[in-house]
DNA sequence: TTTATTGCGTTATGCTATAACGTATGGCAT
DNA sequence: ATGCCATACGTTATAGCATAACGCAATAAA
């Protein structure tokens, strides 16, 4: 269980940023909103973007190319080792994440059965909640 | 069962791209492999992939904005109401598409407690695959 | 002090995807 | 045949996502 360190000016920024959306952010969505802090490139963004996924502070959506800050980030278990799925949206944006360990189990079971080095794993469900339905 | 319509030309130049390729092709890729057949803007390519997608042919593989031909495209039952799920080798390429009726099942039942409308469902293993580990 | 590591800022570039326009073709009802 | 509709096509331009490459600054070993 190691703590990640303390985050930086541009980390701060991302990650509080992140934080306060509803839904999930593109980069260029918040380098928009913290151009009044300073920044400027892309790269600033998508530099402090790494590292907090690294931290397990946040995630990244694949279908969206887009990123959410984590629903549970003290849940060490569960995003260092653990498959994290994710029910998104597609009319108000609403994204939910959710483990489900028998869905893990199964996919350890066909990666053993064909010794497949799992590095990474997206589960992405893209839809309509229950309130736009 | 409903088959889908004859192929016209760009669908069918594209089809045969990805068929003819080992893994997965971004739409610039089949682009620069079909330049020699005349094809010249992205959207010549993008839309034959909509259609290809549509017609359950192809899938788009949404951590690599890339496309792979089906593995079973006479699978009709599968692709139109299943799940389908990839192992991608980020080593070598390789990409082996699969189907796990209790992850499916697992998912239906988070969708129901929760009243999700699944409209498309994401399920992508990057790692390492047998003969690159 | 020297060296290595990490983060920062900037410029430039590359990759992915769609908007908007007009044209062409084929099916079909009148 | 004529008009109408739906679908595909080709082109240009633009939008959106992501990284390469450079040098500088701060910090932490060695
Ligand atoms: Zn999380
Ligand atoms: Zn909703
Ligand atoms: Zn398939
Ligand atoms: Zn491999």
């Amino acid at each position: 269980m190691t703590a990640h360190p303390d985050l930086t000016r541009n980390q701060s920024l991302v990650l509080h940023t992140l934080n306060a959306a509803n839904g999930s952010l593109s980069a260029y969505d918040i380098l928009d909103k913290l151009r009044a802090e300073g920044l400027r490139a892309p790269l600033q963004v998508y530099r402090a973007l790494d590292k907090l996924v690294e931290f397990g502070l946040i995630h990244r959506l694949e279908s969206l190319n887009a990123f959410i800050s984590c629903a549970d980030p003290q849940d060490h278990e569960a995003h260092a080792h653990g498959v994290t799925a994710f029910a998104i949206c597609d009319s108000c944006g609403q994204v939910t994440e959710f483990h489900d360990h028998a869905i893990e189990h199964r996919l350890q079971q066909w990666q053993a059965s064909r010794s497949f080095k799992p590095e990474k794993t997206t589960i992405e469900i893209r839809g309509a909640c229950s309130n736009c339905s």
